[in-house]
DNA sequence: GCTGCCATGAGGTACGTGCCTCATGACGTA
DNA sequence: TACGTCATGAGGCACGTACCTCATGGCAGC
């Protein structure tokens, strides 16, 4: 086979001749602009589709001579997952600019819905093209996101779902899942049966509260065998997980197993470690963060639960720079995996 | 603060002011054309760095006026695991497209090096900017990979590297890291000790040896009291590792581990759901496939190591597109994961 | 002072799309 | 008939980079 013809991709022009009509028609039809019958209208998408059109998004971001400018709000505080998904933005930051992308981060106070709400308000559609937010489940936070959409911002959520609002996409893990899975490892480390504490951050938060569904689910149905102590609330903090954990580990001597499904897991090394029983129990964590690896390396932890953070905001903007240039875009973003953490095989 | 001015990227011609240089100098400097004194360059790369200046990706394609052209070449055959690699090419293809680049696949004779290097040595440089291969570790391939970058096809190894040749990237997952996760939930798995059996697909090959490695540097370092049996070799096909399992299953009525690092993963459940002892038995494969997924649902199998072929694509294509334009490029590439899968967190 | 080579400047066109202005023709209504 | 509205066409400039041609000035050797 010869392959004489060089390809050529196909460009507006090509969708104007091919449809039977000007330029300026192809271009009020791609982007939304109105003075179009809708009989015209569908020739167009009918010759985009006969001759396979698609976009070009680096002659389009150029022609439009701006950046695709993107917003993350994320909590501020102390949560280390939160630092290291600010810094995953603030790699990524750097090679987007190539991309004709400008990232910006705002931080605002954790659990104060009000504060995210008034930042999303803040933004002004003209240097914001899309906001991706850690979200809270509360009514002002959802009307918050539809009137950013209405404005012409694009939202979407991370990490935290906000169903119900007009988010154009979700980013994050299946926490149900990531519950079960607990589960399952937990049960396969203790096949002689025995006792296994549940320590969660706040059952409030939607997150955790579906990790211990899994978590319960999964145990009932599979190791009916094993004894659960718990749940007991840390409040993600350090030293009230630390002082949880060393009680539990005080009033139970046999204890075999133990998952933290919340945060405060500085907490809960220095209480394994400071028992003298580190080692001898399963303990199960989520979140790959500088304590959670130290207690892998230590061997407090035998598993850690992560969610990916750099791989979320990957994904996070990727999904942003197709669906800004694509309204009813199709854009295949990988699913954010749970990833499932040994000392073996850290990242 | 009010911020008053809109901020603007850095062009050619900001680094030609800077530079105190034409515009044209400034290009000959970017793309290393000739005629340019070290001095000169000098002055220009300060300028570069002074003020920031990264080249636009988008603008820069649309200039060359053609797509980047990357090739992957993949094993044929009836493995799985390439042919999952495949289908995730394919459907990268269609929407890398829209980002201006061209991608095609070749397959060839698995284990055939020499088809590899012929394939290699057919590319036509204005045809293809990039390929990208799954490398087997012979001399012919190295000379083929070193012929290529000389002729200025950048080549890049993926699932299995090849050291020693000019290939600009691997990107694959750490092998003996994986051995090592095995040995470490298996020996989780079971506290009481018992019988380990591990099979292999073929131990001449690189990433098989490696994991067998990691695998029995894991055990040994920390479970010392679990007995292993083998490494058998099943030359990854499925007929043979039914009979192989069968037969361990047959002459170790107390087996309590299986670690299958290579492929035949059909056969492994087969063999283990013809014995009636599916469940009992701890049992660890690799790759998610339509068999180990089966064996996942089943309890067959308890825990899958996956290498991630759709991430691995997307960071083969993202490190071609970064590259092709940034030669010294610094391009920040997320490392591959190994994957841990259980029935409770399959994708 | 001539020739020839080299480094550099000046300026253009092109890539595919976005977005603007202006013209034109069709149609409906007062 | 006159006017307004609407769908559409025609054409052009811009975005930032690639790549081309041609001109110019310097410098070495003769």
């Amino acid at each position: 086979m010869s392959d004489t013809g060089i390809k050529r991709r196909a460009t507006v022009h090509d969708v104007a001749r091919t449809a039977g009509v000007s330029l300026a028609t192809v271009d009020r039809v791609l982007n939304d602009r109105p003075g179009v019958r809708a009989a015209t209208a569908e020739k167009v998408e009918a010759a985009i589709a006969e001759i396979g059109f698609r976009r070009d998004i680096s002659a389009s971001l150029l022609a439009r001579a701006r950046d695709l400018a993107l917003t993350f709000i994320i909590p501020d505080g102390t949560n280390e997952f939160m630092a290291s998904l600010t810094d995953a933005v603030t790699r990524r930051a750097g090679q987007a600019l190539s991309d004709r992308m400008n990232i910006e981060t705002l931080r605002v106070r954790a659990l104060d819905a009000d504060a995210l709400a008034q930042s999303l308000d803040g933004l002004d559609p003209r240097e914001c093209d899309c906001a991706i937010i850690v979200a809270s489940e509360e009514p002002s936070v959802v009307a918050a996101v539809d009137n950013a959409t209405r404005r012409g911002i694009m939202v979407m959520t991370l990490v935290s779902d906000l169903p119900g609002s007009l988010r154009r996409r979700f980013i994050g893990i299946d926490n149900v899942a990531a519950g079960r899975t607990a589960a399952s490892l937990l049960g396969r480390f203790m096949p002689m049966g025995g006792k296994l504490a549940v320590i969660a951050g706040s059952l409030h938060l939607r997150d955790h509260a579906d990790r211990l569904k899994g978590f319960q689910a999964g145990l009932t149905a599979e190791f009916p065998q094993l004894e659960l102590i718990g749940p007991v609330e840390g409040h993600d903090e350090r030293p009230q997980t630390e002082a949880i954990v060393t009680d539990l580990l005080r009033r139970h001597p046999d204890l075999g197993g133990l998952y933290n499904l919340g945060a405060g897991n500085a907490g809960l090394v220095r209480a394994l470690e400071g028992s003298g029983r580190s080692g001898q129990i399963r303990v199960i964590a989520h979140e790959l963060t500088e304590p959670t690896r130290k207690g892998l390396h230590s061997g407090a932890i035998d598993v850690v639960l992560d969610q990916n953070p750099d791989g979320e905001i990957r994904e996070a903007i990727e999904a942003a720079r197709t669906l800004a240039l694509d309204a009813n875009g199709t854009a295949i973003t990988d699913p954010i995996e749970i990833g499932i953490f040994l000392r073996d095989n850290l990242r």
